[in-house]
RNA sequence: GCCGGCGUGUCGGAAUUGGCAGACGAGGCAGACUCAAAAUCUGUUGGCGGCAACGUCGUAUGGGUUCAAGUCCCAUCGCCGGCACCA
């Protein structure tokens, strides 16, 4: 709230209209004066203090990038999930690390200052600010003194320091090779950044550049972070996710020598059970055997496909239909059973994975059969499908289950056996070896654009590549009058000569700096670790505070990030683990993921679709603690949920009617009967075990029917202090304003959040009788109320006496499940 | 194509994991208060039949298991998400 004038609180009209009745009554519900007071109130007196004697809970959102288009209620949601969290944890006693920063380098910062015509560095700091003061508005515990933002030098000195750290571990090189370009973006791109062969960030389609990059080897952690998510508590879906991006596989590789030439070629394949059926082989175009295998016949022909496939971009290259390629004129020899198999080049085969060149077994194989069936080439059926082999095959059979034909000595075999053993004895053989392979790629991790961390080396003519010393980082991002990218490949920063000369730091010499900066992902990829040390200048973090206060216990964030920065994060906190800057190599112990808030019909807000829903006039009209319900009451957390703003009056009218309630009763002195201690009791079960579940739309509507209950207590003779105590205290970290002001009222001193959770007794829980519908086949016909432990045949008679003349025919058969339900079974 | 997830009133969604389907809320309808509206409060609200007690149908569709199925099994349809020539 930027208001500092305090409203008096017994203030009549509130900008909420009220009636006469409402006006009349003792105290109307004001929310607009109750969240300033609060807001002043734990502004000066802090309710989440860490005393050194607590234990700590990190509860960590995906930190924002800060657009220029504000929060909408969808980022709310993901806000006030995790501030529910944490001051949950808070009650239960821990001290709860809870903080945010800005993820404010990278394109869409960039781009947004191109289209507004300023300097990112300032419309980032604007849009920080404006967003700083809307997150403020949820009123969440963060601890802003932890605050990062990325593009701080203080801050991205340590992202610099661990790329040089991974240069110096031979984990970051160059490599000169065709990568994924964004002719809109204008810049190289991972693989993970491209989605259906369409740049991730603008959807334009991405073709291929031959540049020069910074790569990452992700690839040297593939094993470990793919082992290392049994050890996650996270959704199985996005364990499913980076285990297939990772896409571990096992099999052979198997050289095959070439007709009339020394060297051979290598294939890599998961069906070295199905050798004996190879009857061709593909090279990718791009492969270094390519050209030198053309014949003088097949020269022109060969050297035009190659040309070709360089001209495709990934998207028609991904759009398959019609296969193509080019025979060679070459062949190879089948080291199994010597058969000659023609050599071709086809862009169905991938040039950077496995080997880049693979053995076809067109019987076996769908995209091997097509190719074999455009161009005449012979299909051998290895493994009898149902026992049975087949006169002429209409399609391939790719199951590794049959027994093996035309093997030779494998003859009789079963093929998934088979397949098992294959490798270890083509290894014994002599002409191949077992392997596994993996579709990740090495992280290309240049970026030809202006707004992200450089790249702390120089390069010497005479040293190669030189990392910047320590002591000069940060090395800072120039200040620029263009910071347009160029579409060249070169970086903006390549125009600056002052920037770009400089000296070898080994030999003295004149060098050049590298001009490529980082991918955004660099700074978000170790966020978490800085915000428990954000200060230090001497460490990325220091190792007491690190050893004291991580890793994450639970992060919450979209989904959308299930393989970029959290594959990316796990990485780089193995890294780190490793060369022992921390001493855990997972960042996210539990991982949450809400679901997107759509507009009407399931539609994405944005501002084009002119459907965004912005928070800043719901707190105004109905105050902070009936959004924070709301954005819970909506919809499972989880799932994705259709915002209707004509809802939250629900949830208003249920603060009003609760604040009513407690202030009707806080003075009465009702007496604490056995059926409200019975309530309270259900009531704290009740809200813990959804808590605990995360089911925080049926918490709020928990709430709404237990307020419900209680005011019909309330006409029938009160309720007591204890149970509306209870119930302010569950309250608190859902509507944490109204639960301060009442506790208050309740006549209390100190914070509601100072007390710890409630907590319930089973025994006073427990009905002494339960309502049991009696059926007839199964159909309810009647209810009976019995005591709990009512014997079967009593439960049975009574169950009869209760149906009285409905109950008609012979019974055969009697069900009676305690508490439950009764079946009677009659014909 | 492959792999996941989902399908419940007018709408958002509940359902103790096999035990009274539709909690809670929105919206609608009716009433109280009001000159009137808003707000508030009360009642009502799945379909069909009946004045009514009640009967009957009903959780995408078709089948199955069970005393009992929204929940389990099989098949089909539809929607959403991920991967997509990874050999």
């Amino acid at each position: 709230m930027k208001n500092d004038v305090l409203p008096d609180l017994t203030e009549r009209y509130s900008d909420k209209k009220i009636s006469r009745e409402e006006a009349s009554m003792a105290v109307p519900y004001n929310h607009r004066a109750i969240e300033q007071k609060w807001r002043k109130n734990w502004s000066e007196h802090p309710i989440n203090e860490n005393d050194g004697t607590k234990e700590k809970y990190y509860c960590l959102d995906m930190f924002p990038y800060p657009s220029g288009n504000g929060l909408h209620v969808g980022h709310w949601r993901g806000y006030v999930i995790s501030d529910v969290w944490s001051r949950y944890k808070l009650m239960q006693n821990y001290y709860v690390i809870h903080p945010m920063g800005w993820d404010a380098f990278g394109l869409p910062a960039e781009n947004y200052a191109i289209k507004m015509g300023t300097h990112p560095a300032k419309s980032t700091a604007e849009n920080v600010a404006k967003i700083k003061e809307q997150i403020q508005e949820i009123a969440a515990i963060y601890d802003w003194d932890m605050e990062v933002n990325t593009t701080d030098p203080a801050f991205y000195k340590w992202t610099q320091w661990i790329f040089v750290q991974m240069f110096q571990k031979g984990l970051a090189y160059e490599k000169e090779m065709p990568i994924n370009w964004c002719p809109s973006c204008k810049t190289g791109l991972a693989n993970e950044e491209v989605v259906n062969g369409k740049c991730e960030r603008c959807g334009a389609d991405v073709t291929k550049k031959n540049l020069k990059q910074w790569m990452l080897k992700i690839t040297e952690y593939a094993d470990r972070l793919l082992s290392d998510l049994d050890k996650l508590d996270w959704p199985e879906k996005v364990k499913k996710m980076q285990s297939d991006w990772i896409g571990k596989s096992h099999g052979a590789e198997v050289v095959f020598p070439i007709e009339g030439k020394e060297e051979g070629i290598t294939v890599y394949t998961t069906r070295p059970d199905t050798l004996y059926g190879a009857t061709f082989m593909v090279l990718a175009p791009e492969h270094a055997l390519a050209k030198e295998l053309a014949t003088d016949d097949t020269r022109a022909a060969v050297e035009e496909y190659i040309y070709q496939s360089s001209l495709k971009s990934s998207v028609d290259r991904l759009q398959d239909k019609e296969k193509t390629g080019v025979f060679t004129g070459s062949y190879a020899i089948n080291p199994l059973n010597g058969a000659k198999t023609p050599i071709w080049l086809s862009d169905y085969v991938l040039a950077d994975y496995g080997t880049g060149a693979i053995m076809c077994v067109p019987a076996h194989d769908d995209r091997d059969f097509a190719f074999a069936k455009k161009f005449g080439l012979p299909i051998v059926q290895v493994i009898a499908k149902d026992g049975v082999e087949m006169e002429d095959m209409t399609e391939a059979y790719t199951e590794a289950a049959g027994t093996m034909i035309n093997s030779g000595e494998w003859n009789g075999m079963e093929s998934s056996e088979l397949k098992a053993k294959a490798p270890e004895m083509i290894e014994k053989k002599g002409f191949g070896r077992k392997t596994t392979n993996y579709k990740l790629r090495d992280w290309v991790f240049s970026r030809q654009r202006y707004w992200g961390e450089p790249i702390p080396i120089i390069h010497c003519p005479t040293c190669g590549a030189v990392p910047v010393p320590e002591e000069e980082l940060p090395l800072l991002l120039p200040d620029v009058d263009s910071y347009q990218p160029t579409g060249t490949g070169e970086s903006p920063l390549a125009g600056i000569a002052s920037w770009v000369n400089t000296t070898c730091p080994k030999c003295g010499a004149s060098a050049k700096r590298e001009t490529n900066t980082m991918p955004q992902w660099a700074g978000s990829s170790w966020y978490f670790l800085r915000y428990v040390d954000s200060k230090n200048e001497n460490a990325l973090v220091g190792r007491e505070k690190a050893d004291k206060y991580l890793p994450v216990d639970m992060y919450i964030g979209g989904v959308e990030h299930a393989v970029l920065h959290l594959l990316y994060s796990r990485f780089y906190t193995k890294f780190l683990c490793d060369i022992g800057v921390i001493d855990f190599d997972e960042p996210f112990q539990k991982l949450f993921n809400q679901g997107m808030i759509t507009g009407k019909n399931g539609i994405k807000m944005s501002k084009s679709k002119g459907n965004v829903v912005s928070p800043d006039d719901l707190v105004r009209e109905y105050g902070c603690d009936s959004l924070r319900l709301y954005e819970l009451f909506v919809g499972p957390p989880e799932l994705d949920s259709e915002w209707d703003d004509r809802g939250i009056e629900g949830v208003y009218r249920f603060i009003s009617r609760f604040f009513h309630l407690v202030m009707e009763n806080k003075d009465k002195a009702a007496e604490e009967t056995k059926e409200l201690k019975k309530i309270r009791n259900k009531l704290i079960y009740d809200i813990t075990t959804r808590l605990e579940g995360f089911s925080l739309n049926t918490v709020v509507s928990g709430f709404m029917e237990y307020n419900n209950k209680l005011i019909e207590m309330s006409r029938n003779g009160g309720v007591d202090r204890q149970t509306l105590e209870a119930f302010v205290q569950l309250l608190a970290p859902f509507a944490p304003h109204i639960s301060e002001e009442l506790w208050q009222e309740l006549g209390h001193d100190a914070s509601v959040f100072s007390e710890s959770w409630p907590v319930y007794d089973p025994k006073a829980m427990e009905d002494d009788e339960a309502e049991l519908a009696v059926q007839i086949n199964g159909k309810t016909k009647a209810t009976v109320t019995l005591p709990k432990d009512c014997a079967k045949e009593e439960a049975i008679a009574r169950g009869k006496e209760a149906l009285g003349d409905k109950l008609k025919g012979t019974v055969i058969r009697e069900i009676y499940v305690p508490g439950r339900i009764i079946n009677i079974v009659a014909k």
